[in-house]
DNA sequence: ATATTTTGACCGACTGTTCGGTCGGAAAAA
DNA sequence: TTTTTCCGACCGAACAGTCGGTCAAAATAT
């Protein structure tokens, strides 16, 4: 009980903050709010961080490990051909966004603080990469459908799987200014379509170059 | 010599706050920034609006205007079939979003704004009638392309028109992170893919049902 | 077992600074 | 001269971060 006992307690900080920061914002946030909502003192908080600022990296740090992680285990438990799996995928990635759409302003959050100079370029690389999992995750899907014959072999993964991924942003955009608006039933039809697109013409001959 | 200059004093200072907001981001940016930019002093802005936030919110308005006005004008100027227009429409949007890459920090600034409580009324139903209109917009392509037969009966204008609008901005989120992510080619390929998902089969008898 | 010392987690009053907004008067226009 | 526009010194509230000190429990001594 030491080190054990520190490190939980600097997860119960970030996690404090975390809500704090989705319902308030950065700039909206007070060091004493977050102090308040770990039921800690205030200077306590600087004996686990440095700054609001190293506070709030710390957060979407957190974030971003747990979200890609999440992601990445839904992925490796779906059963099926590649389409069925890609489809479910982003199924459930737009039904586990909205389950937590609270936690959807944190994100925002964080986009806006990468437009800050100082923040810019800590949040910058990591924002990078989880995209690239993302699209890495959901073009490897594709990759798999196109060496499967299941999708053309015109296909190519990396941008159609960089479009998904940018079309699953912007819905839940479209539904934190409306939330009557329903991303869920936007995806599927955007899946249906895209695998229209995407898959072999069955129709004639059988050959790879259809027409 | 009055209510004119006003006017156009009022545009300058806007357009100047938008300059510095992109630049440094709503908290980031102190008044006299802005007086700074506009070459006017700190309390002559006051003269033109009570607060920093209603500044904010003039530029928000100016921006979310201008930029729904250049899409419909786009739109109006293509010709040819629905898909043709379709195709031509979103590529213009990202090209013209690429050429001001740096305005797009102002959108995620909007963004976060949206999420602070203050700000959320003010600006949600600005922003929800922005992606109202663009999703009419596209929507509306689509429905034109169905009505003529080139698009197949089955398909669903609206939550296609919502995915494209939010893909475009995925795209551009994914820009900003990562400034060598090709978005043009990118939606271009996420084009292709969705007409092709789009369009009426043309190729055995006339039935939907190929294979 | 008990007393004593050490450690370090915890705290909130305090401080220096920053910044939105004001105001009284200068400058320009009418 | 009167009115309108402009201005920046000034003010006070808000807030990030500090610091001196408390306290409980771990370590050590008795």
């Amino acid at each position: 009980m030491r080190s054990q006992h520190k490190k939980e307690k600097k997860r119960a900080i970030i996690e404090a903050a975390a809500r704090v920061f989705a319902r308030q914002g950065y700039s909206g946030t007070v060091i004493a709010d977050i102090a308040r909502e770990a039921r800690i003192g205030k200077g306590t908080i600087y004996e686990y961080f440095d700054s609001k600022e190293d506070l709030f990296f710390a957060v979407f740090e957190w974030f971003c490990q747990s979200h890609v992680a999440q992601a990445q285990v839904q992925v490796s438990d779906l059963a099926g051909g590649a389409s069925e799996r890609l489809k479910a995928l982003v199924i459930s990635i737009v039904e586990t966004f909205a389950a937590h759409l609270d936690l959807y302003a944190l994100t925002m959050e964080f986009w806006a603080a990468s437009a800050t100079i100082r923040m810019r370029n800590r949040l910058k690389a990591d924002f990078k990469e989880v995209y690239r999992d993302f699209r890495t995750l959901i073009s490897a899907l594709i990759q798999e459908g196109v060496a499967s014959g299941e999708f053309k072999g015109t296909i190519d993964p990396e941008p159609i799987a960089a479009s998904l991924v940018g079309a699953l942003d912007g819905l839940f955009l479209q539904v934190w200014f409306d939330e009557t608006f329903d991303a869920i039933g936007a995806a599927r039809k955007l899946m249906e379509c895209m695998m229209e697109g995407m898959a072999q013409a069955r129709g004639p001959s059988e050959g790879k170059r259809d027409q």
